[in-house]
DNA sequence: CGTTCTTTTGATCACACTCAAAAACGGTGG
DNA sequence: CCACCGTTTTTGAGTGTGATCAAAAGAACG
């Protein structure tokens, strides 16, 4: 139990819907411990019974499944902000892991208490259904880039996508951000191969619109990527609906 | 407004938790009205502000995302008895369209009686939650297959997944059900071109592990089946975490 | 019985994968 | 500060899968 989640970091479920001061209040008073894992640590397994749901404080994390194969494939990329874990409150299996990109901090808190603030405050559970309901939007636009967009606008995609979720968390401004992601990180959410993913970057490099030099992502021509990509954001948007 | 919705076309939310009978009787005496749509009908438009949720009655329908180019992406199929447009309760603005696959029935409620009831019975709201919730497991699911899965495995698990869901909702039994779906269509949700699927379909058939001919789908074997496309039914039967 | 939609076949081409290895990078310790 | 190590990125070459274009065969429907 540490002091108050930082209010910065319920960012992603202000923006779902106007809260009340006592309902923010009642979020920020969460009992909550807070945990540090390493670059490639699995922070939660596939498969497991959470009694807890995570804020990510730092960092990059990404749900993940693994097939029998021996590859996987990572289905979201969460940044700091998200409360990432929140679906596991409702359900009682996890169908997928979740891994740490990259070194990363996490605040947990425990299901009993998050029930107990919904209980307490009821409109807080329509908030928590809204973050719900945006993820599975945020897997929709990431079911079509797969389906319907080749690997060099999928990549584009992504970093739009990503700019705009880390501008939000106060993580990107002035069309650049850190994004301290390996290729191969890269290829598994892509469905891509490693080399094939390297060529595409490569591709998307060479038309100018942005750089993406180590970790650091210079987005130069930000409505050009925009259309390049196909990038409609008001998925991103999705607001609860007014009651 | 008509009759009571049928129970049995509830079976997914009585799946995701177990209902006290109060709460059942609430939803099932919700007041609706019913609505037929034809084969190809757009049942909700993209970027639409629902102010109603549907439950399909009978007939296949599926979320669709159109592109610019005038691609379309399937990221979801829907089987009698889903409350498919649940999350329209949470989000001002739908991501996604549904179109109709079939003809087929839909009953639809208003969000302010829906709100109602979640006030009168709060447990509801968490059902709710969990409905959505599951959606993004099958979503995530379905990002798996089209990231690291070929097209055949990818029709197979598919052929799997509405087995397994139809024998819930009734209109599967003895591994065989009714399919009415074009190929063209398993195209726009497998991410394939036409006539690839075709080819994809004939070599699934050459297995012997099940048939499709015209709109009847018989799983011969149903391990082999399993273990061919990899289908881990877990995701699909996600519930509610216990209280 | 023609019209339309759907399924199927054939042929070619481009894209993305695989395997293999080199280069670049980052961190560590001598 | 440099040598060494493991990781990550990049390059090259060959192969196979899935897209495209075009058209025929088959079903469904009026």
């Amino acid at each position: 139990m540490e002091s108050a989640i930082p209010a910065s970091l319920l960012a992603v479920l202000d923006r779902l819907d106007t809260m009340s001061e006592p309902e923010r209040q009642a979020l920020a008073g969460l009992p909550w411990r807070q945990q540090s894992f390493q670059d490639g640590a699995e922070i939660i397994p596939e498969g497991h019974r959470p009694t807890e749901s995570c804020v990510l404080l730092r960092g990059f994390t990404a749900n993940v499944r693994y097939l029998a194969n021996g590859d996987r494939q990572l289905t979201a990329i969460h940044v700091p902000g998200d409360f990432f874990d929140l679906h596991g409150l409702f359900l009682k299996v996890l169908d997928h892991g979740v891994v740490a990109l990259t070194e990363c901090q996490v605040a947990l808190v425990k299901h009993e208490h998050l029930k107990r603030v919904t209980a307490d405050h009821p409109h807080l559970g329509a908030v928590f259904a809204a973050s719900i309901a945006r993820e599975g939007a945020l897997q929709r636009t990431w079911i079509v880039c797969m389906g319907r967009k080749d690997p060099v606008r999928r990549i584009a995609h992504l970093v739009c996508e990503m700019y705009r979720r880390l501008e939000r968390a106060g993580g990107a401004r002035d069309f650049q951000f850190e994004f301290p992601v390996t290729q191969a990180e890269i290829a598994d959410l892509a469905g891509l191969s490693v080399v094939h993913t390297n060529r595409a970057l490569q591709e998307l490099r060479a038309t100018g619109l942005m750089s993406w030099q180590g970790a650091e992502i210079r987005i130069s021509n930000w409505p050009s990527l925009v259309a390049f990509a196909g990038f409609d954001e008001t998925y991103l948007g999705l607001r609860l609906e007014e009651q």
